[in-house]
RNA sequence: GGGCGCGUAGCUCAGUGGGAGAGCGCUCGCUUCACACGCGAGAGGUCGCAGGUUCGAAACCCGCCGCGCCCACCA
């Protein structure tokens, strides 16, 4: 035991011990029953971590550590998500490159902006070097590898417990054989189908997007009113804030009640500037009192076109390309009928290969100059939706995608979310807004390069073109496979592309279509069945609540479709960081507080504390204060240990003083709050309550007790012996979960192996300790009463402004006779803590205490 | 428009039917033999507002106000 025992260097030595012991390894040897399985969120590796990583990871670590004392064998893995969309537009911004699958392979290209990876992306001004998609995901691989080890490094200075033997990343062969695995086997059961249809599109990445991956974001636009012709000669007004998608009108509706529009309906419009005659038609979506009540249905402006479009089975008039500009028109050809050709064509020309924005402010022109728009645009702010990582609205564009289906299993999403136990509970309300709320099938295909491919090639017909409805499925031995470089089964690679040979699905799987998978790939489906046995399903999901509509929803979901049950027990939902204005910590906010610093200022076991403060759930603003206050605890322990085991004489077999006792049942009540909280996944609660006895333990039981520590004679001290042992035998496992690195050194001054495999303390063991005697009660007032009047003898020192040793002539302390009976049981230790000569009782109404100081009685 | 959560000391928050609390910050004091990375003491609150239930409400119920988050078919 050191002298003077000190936090510094407690993170590097046992951060190494617990790594050569294997201390936090999972023995897969262990009976099912006994093993705790965890589906750690694989942290998105986009090169920057902030505090909220450490926040959740923090109470998961918690969380883990108290079942692996708990006797439970900890399946504990970790995952990298570096598969996806910030990985591919880091790499093209760090390296200044842009993917082409066109181009092929070359094996000897070296990018020119690299700095080595792992620093700040580096802008580059020069135009991106176009580069082949092996290249391009050779580059990402680079990218993520060294991002890797820098969350590695920062999961092991935090203390993660952790296996790390079990790390896998989500672009990995396994997590691709998984994914591709569970992809079969939906296509196989008709639980996956493609589909040529509207899809949500970002026109900056030219992928489609799913439901779950937009927001919205205020942005300014203005209501354009527009002239329509109708049939009689007369005119129909209609509003809207995308008159570039005029060309693109298939009809125009009103409410079916609405007697202003009642000789329209039924008959046509005509579309200004193009001359397109389309029908008037009624639908109750349509509100009355928006605009002029007449609304024009475009393919596709919004969602509400979409349904429009498909319950009145109307046409396709697309104008919008893939790169969001507009696509050229063939006037004339079938669906493109005009009144007048000509104009048509003239006003479509200036139009065609402009932007959204550019054909907008150019539509508004020629409307203007033609007389069909009537006043002013008036500016209006409107939420429009944009693809979470996108920086232009999402549009919607005819594709053919992948979808999973889950509108079918609405009811059964629904009870699933019911079976499994959400902390806080109310966070299950969420999960069931949003499967409430589902408009549509999930579309998991993404037109990107650096992801999981779909595993499926097209027989090509005699004139090359692909026959979609014939998917030909790789085989299990090929599994994970590339279909842009493997051949299918019965084709040789001379017949890629080739009239009647093949074609590789071109696109990839959405990150989530394989983060779904997560305690599938973790636990190893369908590569080793005796592991994935034993950890499935999971004990626990932790996430924040965030991505309940994402991550939390698809891994329900796929878990259901797959294994035919919940994929995990408990739902232990973590809330956010926010910066000390309560605002969310974002990169482009600037406000993002990153964590190595933090850790090597404040020390591991203090910015955990801070994190564990965080209660389940709730959002908690960064303070750097609470890390102090966790060093100070820290620091405490480090001390209060210190003096309760160095030189300590000889124990006794039994706690025989009732001061003694009166402190070990507190304990044991506080053991017993502490295990229930962590049973409901509050490990804040049972931070809290331990913390709260073990300030109160050095102040007034160490205080107390001192005299009889320090005694001679081995009976006085044989009693405090027993109980010092026992006391800071369970406040160092009870803080163990929170402040893994100085309990285990405080452990290891006087205990055999890692605290951290050490059995959680039991109240039962400690009530063992105080046997069945009936004075319990007695002796716990002794101690409460001893315990107010310490303080006020403190309190009469502090107010004559005399050091807490000087010396008090007289005591008296008043109390009802019962309390005065109790309190003389810890009578001497209150003399002895207080430096009290002499100490007198008196019965009376009410506790008081009466302070003679020797300086007064000298005046 | 709907849902969820929150509103308690300057700050961060605990407290779910009976005494308004903790830490930090602030003020004052103390070299105390575990700890100056310390110890002791003090000041500081209309528990968002208004009703109701109850012997009794910070807590339970209703309404309102404010903040945050999520969702929605705002043309």
């Amino acid at each position: 035991m050191p002298d003077r025992p000190t936090l510094e260097g407690l993170e590097e030595k046992w951060a190494a011990a617990w790594e050569r012991d294997g201390v936090y390894a999972f023995d897969r040897a262990a009976p099912r029953e006994r093993v705790y399985s965890i589906d750690t969120p694989p942290p998105t590796v986009s090169g920057s971590l902030h505090v909220g990583h450490v926040f959740s990871y923090t109470h998961t670590d918690a969380v883990a550590r108290y079942q692996r004392m708990c006797g439970r064998e900890v399946f504990y893995p970790m995952g990298w998500d570096d598969n996806g969309l910030p990985t591919e537009r880091r790499v093209q911004n760090h390296f200044g490159v842009r993917c082409d699958p066109s181009i092929a392979y070359d094996p000897s290209f070296e990018p020119t902006t690299a700095s080595g990876g792992g620093g700040a992306p580096e802008p580059s001004a020069k135009e991106p070097v176009s580069i082949s998609r092996p290249n391009f995901v050779e580059l990402c691989l680079r990218l993520t590898e060294s991002d890797e080890q820098a969350f590695e490094d920062l999961w092991r200075t935090l203390g993660l417990s952790v296996d790390w033997s079990m790390t896998y990343t989500t672009i990995g062969p396994l997590a691709q054989r998984v994914s591709q695995r569970s992809f079969l086997g939906l296509l196989e059961r008709g639980a996956a189908y493609q589909l040529e249809a509207p899809t949500l599109w970002d026109v900056d990445f030219q992928t489609a997007v799913a439901q779950a991956e937009l927001e919205d974001r205020e942005r300014p636009g203005a209501m354009h009113r527009v002239r329509f012709g109708a049939a009689d000669g007369g005119e129909a007004l209609i509003e809207t804030t995308r008159p570039e998608l005029i060309p693109a009108c298939v009809a125009l509706l009103a409410h079916p009640d609405d007697e202003r529009h009642k000789g329209l309906v039924g008959g046509e419009a005509v579309t200004p500037l193009f001359g397109t005659s389309v029908p008037v038609l009624s639908h109750p979506l349509v509100e009355q009192d928006k605009g002029t009540g007449l609304v024009m249905v475009c393919t596709f402006g919004d969602l509400t076109d979409v349904t429009w479009w498909r319950e009145l089975s109307l046409p396709v008039r697309s104008v919008l390309a893939p790169d969001g500009r507009l696509a050229e028109v063939a006037w004339g050809t079938p669906g493109w009928e005009s009144a007048d050709l000509d104009k048509a064509r003239e006003s479509y020309a200036e139009l065609s290969g402009r932007s959204i924005n550019q054909a907008r402010r150019r539509i508004v022109e020629l409307l203007t100059e033609s007389g069909d728009l009537i006043g002013e645009p008036e500016p209006v702010n409107r939420a429009v939706k944009f693809y979470e990582k996108g920086d232009r609205p999402v549009e919607i564009v005819t594709s053919r995608q992948w979808f999973i289906k889950t509108i079918e299993h609405q009811e059964e999403l629904i009870a699933a979310g019911r079976r499994l136990e959400w902390h806080p509970s109310y966070m299950r309300a969420r999960f069931e807004d949003w499967v409430n709320g589902l408009n549509g099938d999930w579309c998991i295909s993404r037109q990107r390069f650096f992801g999981v491919p779909f595993p499926v090639w097209y027989p090509l017909d005699e004139q090359c073109n692909v026959i979609h409805s014939q998917p030909i499925a790789a085989t299990e031995q090929q599994l994970p496979v590339d279909p842009s470089t493997d051949v299918p089964e019965g084709y040789s690679a001379e017949q890629r592309g080739q009239p009647g040979g093949f074609a590789g699905d071109p696109d990839v799987m959405d990150t989530w279509a394989t983060s779904s998978l997560t305690p599938q790939i973790a636990g190893q489906a369908g590569e080793d069945p005796e592991l994935f046995a034993k950890v499935f399903p999971m004990d626990v999901r932790p996430q924040a609540h965030d991505i309940i509509r994402t991550w939390l929803f698809t891994t329900v979901l796929r878990s259901e479709l797959d294994q035919g049950e919940l994929p995990w027990r408990n739902a232990a939902i973590s809330g956010w960081v926010l910066d000390p204005d309560r605002k969310k910590m974002s990169k482009s906010k600037g406000n993002v507080v990153t964590p190595m610093h933090l850790l090597e200022e404040h020390g591991a076991d203090a910015v955990r504390y801070w994190a564990a403060s965080g209660r389940p759930g709730t959002d908690t603003a960064f303070e750097a204060q609470q890390m102090k206050v966790g060093r100070k605890l820290a620091v405490k322990l480090l001390n209060a240990s210190k003096f309760a085991l160095a030189d300590l004489p000889a124990q006794g077999d039994e706690l025989s003083h009732p001061l003694d006792r009166a402190m070990v049942a507190r304990l044991s009540r506080v053991v017993a709050e502490s295990s229930e909280s962590f049973e409901g996944y509050d490990y804040a609660r049972a931070l809290q309550r331990a913390e709260e006895l073990f300030w109160w333990y050095c102040d007034y039981y160490l205080e107390l007790v001192k005299g009889r520590r320090y005694d001679s004679s081995p009976e006085v001290a044989a009693s405090v012996s027993r109980a010092l042992r026992i006391s800071m035998s369970v406040f160092q496992r009870l803080f163990a979960p929170f402040l893994p690195f100085v309990c285990e050194e405080v452990w290891s001054w006087w205990q055999q192996g890692s605290i951290h495999r050490a059995p959680w303390p039991g109240a039962a063991e400690l009530d063992a300790e105080l046997g069945g005697g009936g004075e319990i009660e007695r002796e716990e007032l002794a101690l409460e009463i001893a315990a107010a009047a310490l303080a006020e003898v403190r309190k009469a020192k502090s107010q004559a402004q005399l050091p807490m040793r000087a010396p008090v002539t007289r005591v008296i302390v008043t109390d009802t006779a019962e309390r005065i009976g109790a309190l003389k049981l810890g009578a001497d230790d209150l003399r002895q803590a207080g430096s009290i000569e002499l100490l007198e009782t008196a019965e009376g109404e009410e506790f008081s205490v009466e302070v003679q100081l020797a300086e007064e009685a000298a005046a």
